[in-house]
RNA sequence: GUGGGUGUAGCUCAGUGGUAGAGCCCCGGAUUGUGGCUCCGGUGGUCGUGGGUUCGAUCCCCAUCAUCCACCCCA
């Protein structure tokens, strides 16, 4: 009889041990990078009360119209799985009072969940690196993201592959009151709106910019522009993180469409894409939120902030060939043995070379099997020396030592000869 | 939610209306304690699932599920 196979919930993968180097070796990278800016990592539970969402997304967003994944707790109370970790960051830090009378850098990273379709760059659990500063309104700080952001592109090795793309949104009354004139706009050009715009028009009318309908491009550049209903103090916001930007060296494309899909956000608003992933070209995204720590409850503190999609990174980093050739490597020295005592002493030995040299990557064969077989698992392993114990060594006292990726003779060692020729070829084990 | 492609061995894929194959992987042997190359042998599949047509379906039809890509939207 067979049984039904039990699959994984659509959309949510497993990282697989061939992956997990290349996640590992990328989340790596954002902790030093985080630490080089003095930015303190926080975390948050998964699970938060539906209306945090609601109140900081936006009701009308299609991630709380339709994305989100709510169930009722057992006690009735509405809760939802994270789509998105900028609200729970800052309900976490209002609750534990990290904003009162002070700034705060701080960094996370985890799954978020949302219920759409997955297609390639897009899951439904799926992950993200993330930043969030407090306290802070100038421009300065904005620049200081994107050029953290930038540095991590530079060392990955993907400054040429992505591209910056700036916005300003304006205050939230200045860009409450462009929403209105472009309304206004577009209702007096219902003919040419398509479906989509219709259902946007009082949801969401800044997206409307953004249609790739080829019949509503006249009408589009004629619309009002966003940048010049900017109020006085965003426009040298803006004016001024561009000027820093320059002076930074940072290339970036002013794209008076960029309008991000949550509606906190206010003035700057910045996007890195790349062309390299199909249509889910964005891996970096964020902006100012001015407003949404007193629309949450707190004291009212500027804020901005960024996230990265790590799926949509590190599939970039796969698709151009810039992981490193060694990461898969995972194994310095494989351990073999072969009759009982000797499989023993192994054992003992194994224990003992990994206290002399800490970083070592030792894997000890066990299962036994024939000479050929465990020579066959430690080539497999990658390792680059295997230790030899049979028959002679333990009668001996002693261990062979063979380099599997040179030309090198095999030698006979006894354990400290061989801690110490170990301790000399890795140097970064001790 | 909409559209299209694909589901055959652990993986990558051939294939035919008469119940299946290759390569890789894995195991063993050629080689008593020396891996990689070569050669030989072996394990492994209710051909996604359910129904229909048929004497007979892995193949044709329908449904369903999964997966991939795109739309929408987004990291």
């Amino acid at each position: 009889m067979i049984l039904s196979k039990i699959q994984a919930i659509r959309g949510m993968n497993d990282l697989l041990p061939e992956q997990s180097p290349l996640w590992q070796y990328f989340e790596g990278h954002i902790r030093s990078l985080m630490s080089r800016y003095g930015y303190q990592e926080i975390r948050t539970p998964i699970l938060e009360q539906t209306n945090l969402f609601k109140r900081s997304i936006g009701e009308v967003t299609d991630i709380v119209e339709k994305e989100m994944y709510t169930f009722d707790d057992r006690n009735g109370e509405s809760l939802t799985m994270r789509p998105e970790g900028t609200a729970s960051v800052v309900r976490a830090a209002i609750e534990s009072g990290l904003l009162h009378n002070q700034t705060q850098r701080l960094w996370y990273t985890g799954p978020m969940f949302r219920y759409e379709r997955p297609q390639k760059g897009r899951y439904r659990q799926f992950h993200q690196v993330g930043a969030e500063i407090f306290g802070l309104d100038g421009p300065d700080i904005d620049v200081e993201a994107i050029l953290l952001t930038a540095r991590l592109w530079k060392q990955l090795g993907l400054t040429e592959h992505v591209t910056l793309e700036l916005n300003s949104l304006g205050s939230n009354e200045a860009r409450a009151a462009y929403r209105e004139r472009l309304i206004e706009y577009f209702s007096a050009h219902m003919d040419v709106l398509d479906e989509d715009a219709k259902r946007r028009l009082h949801t969401n009318p800044l997206r409307i910019l953004d249609s790739k309908t080829p019949e509503m491009q006249n009408m589009i550049e004629q619309a009002p522009q966003l940048l010049d209903h900017l109020d006085d103090d965003s426009r040298t916001h803006f004016e001024t993180l561009k000027s820093l930007l320059d002076s930074a060296g940072i290339p970036y494309v002013v794209n008076p469409r960029l309008v991000r899909g949550l509606d906190y956000y206010n003035r700057t608003v910045f996007e890195w894409t790349t062309t390299a992933l199909g249509s889910q070209g964005t891996v970096c995204a964020g902006g100012r939120y001015d407003g949404l720590v007193e629309q949450l409850g707190g004291k009212a503190v500027p804020a901005v902030g960024f996230a990265m999609g790590v799926e949509r990174l590190v599939l970039l980093l796969d698709t151009l060939g810039l992981v490193p050739g060694d990461l898969h490597q995972q194994v310095d020295v494989y351990l073999m043995a072969f009759g009982e005592a000797a499989e023993r002493q192994a054992m003992l030995l194994g224990e003992s070379l990994r206290d002399a040299l800490p970083g070592l990557r030792l894997q000890v064969h066990c299962g036994g099997g024939s000479f050929k077989s465990q020579m066959k698992k430690a080539d497999r392993s990658g390792a680059n020396i295997a230790l030899i114990l049979g028959e002679d060594e333990l009668r001996d006292q002693k261990v062979s030592l063979k380099y599997m990726r040179e030309s090198l003779e095999q030698q006979t060692l006894n354990e400290s000869e061989l801690a110490q020729l170990l301790a000399e070829r890795f140097p970064n084990a001790r």
